[in-house]
DNA sequence: GAGCTTAGCGGACCGTCGGTCCGTTTGTGG
DNA sequence: CCACAAACGGACCGACGGTCCGCTAAGCTC
């Protein structure tokens, strides 16, 4: 790969991560503003992530790396129920600091949520964990469901919520869905 | 109301029910499509819905009538998680009768699912009854976490299930969550 | 029924956006 | 240092949502 290409390419990540932190609207962004702001050619970067689905999962993917460390770092290893709360609580918090991003994912349209790589992750990690909490009857469903309930746009939705009260919602739910009721 | 304003108004409505019926990706029918197939010019269009969630809304509405219709005409008496139960299914059912027209409301993006007047009326419905069920407690964030869980693209992702498949997944997850716990 | 008023019409037009194309520049291996 | 391909960048394109305004005809008045 060519120095300049490599140079490009971060300036263009960097550049787009700046202007997805700092607006309001994910659609306010255009792949222009974001070639200017990085000071780069449309082609440039056109040619580097094919098009604007492609540089916003990259960007998720970056932050999601730092997510995926958080969660690796600190992983409580307390039963099933413990461990799902804890996944969501990060997913609402990672959410609500990359608002605009991940609502830019989440809502680029044609089920865009269910084609990011991430999704695939926490939705078997998640289906595990109620598997081994209440057996494997309806888990791939229940993982969704969790899964559904700390969406993007539904976060944005309670955007005001405090966090407790974001706690007492997922801890009632997780204990709901996660009760071994065999 | 002017007689040829009624006229082209239904004419919209019909054309526009039409096309998304037979659709199978909601952003492929664009608004000059509707009033081709209307006959009738864009500007009429435009004056009579104001923009394109406007006529999406529309149509939603008209098709929402007939699931409260439904949904009023065989509603169960049985306890809340029974109800609960019944109103999912059912809005499972209509996500899938009518794919491409719910896709385009829920996806129009901004957080579009919980700018439909219909979502307000849901949540509030299925809140009181989660708050009988288990008591007041996070009632509000289990309802929409319910409602998220039939969320058009979800029901898409899973496009291929069978009914008995959501079933289970929908009677595991209203019984987890209606469950008294107090 | 004629005439007048105005609600309603329609389609040319506009700005924007995602994405492409291609002549030009620039990094790099030999 | 040269040759050649890789990379560049911005003019360009087609599509789309939405607006504008000169024209048409609906419907009220007398």
């Amino acid at each position: 790969m060519r120095a300049d290409a490599v140079r490009n390419r971060e300036a263009v990540l960097a550049a787009a991560d700046r202007l997805f932190a700092a607006a309001t609207d994910p659609e306010r962004i255009s792949m222009d503003d974001v070639a200017a702001a990085a000071g780069v050619g449309k082609g440039t970067l056109f040619r580097h992530f094919g098009d604007r689905e492609g540089l916003v999962r990259a960007l998720h993917g970056i932050r999601g790396d730092r997510l995926r460390t958080t969660l690796a770092a600190d992983r409580p290893d307390g039963p099933p129920a413990e461990r799902v709360l804890h996944l969501l609580r990060e997913l609402v918090r990672f959410k609500r600091d990359n608002r605009v991003l991940t609502l830019a994912l989440e809502n680029a349209g044609n089920g865009s949520p269910y084609r990011a790589e991430s999704y695939e992750e926490w939705h078997t990690l998640l289906a595990g964990l109620v598997s081994e909490a209440r057996g494997p009857e309806a888990a791939d469903y229940l993982a969704h469901a969790l899964l559904a309930a700390v969406r993007s746009d539904l976060v944005e939705h309670l955007g005001d919520w405090s966090d407790e009260r974001w706690d007492a919602g997922l801890t009632a739910l997780t204990r709901s869905v996660l009760r071994d009721m065999r």
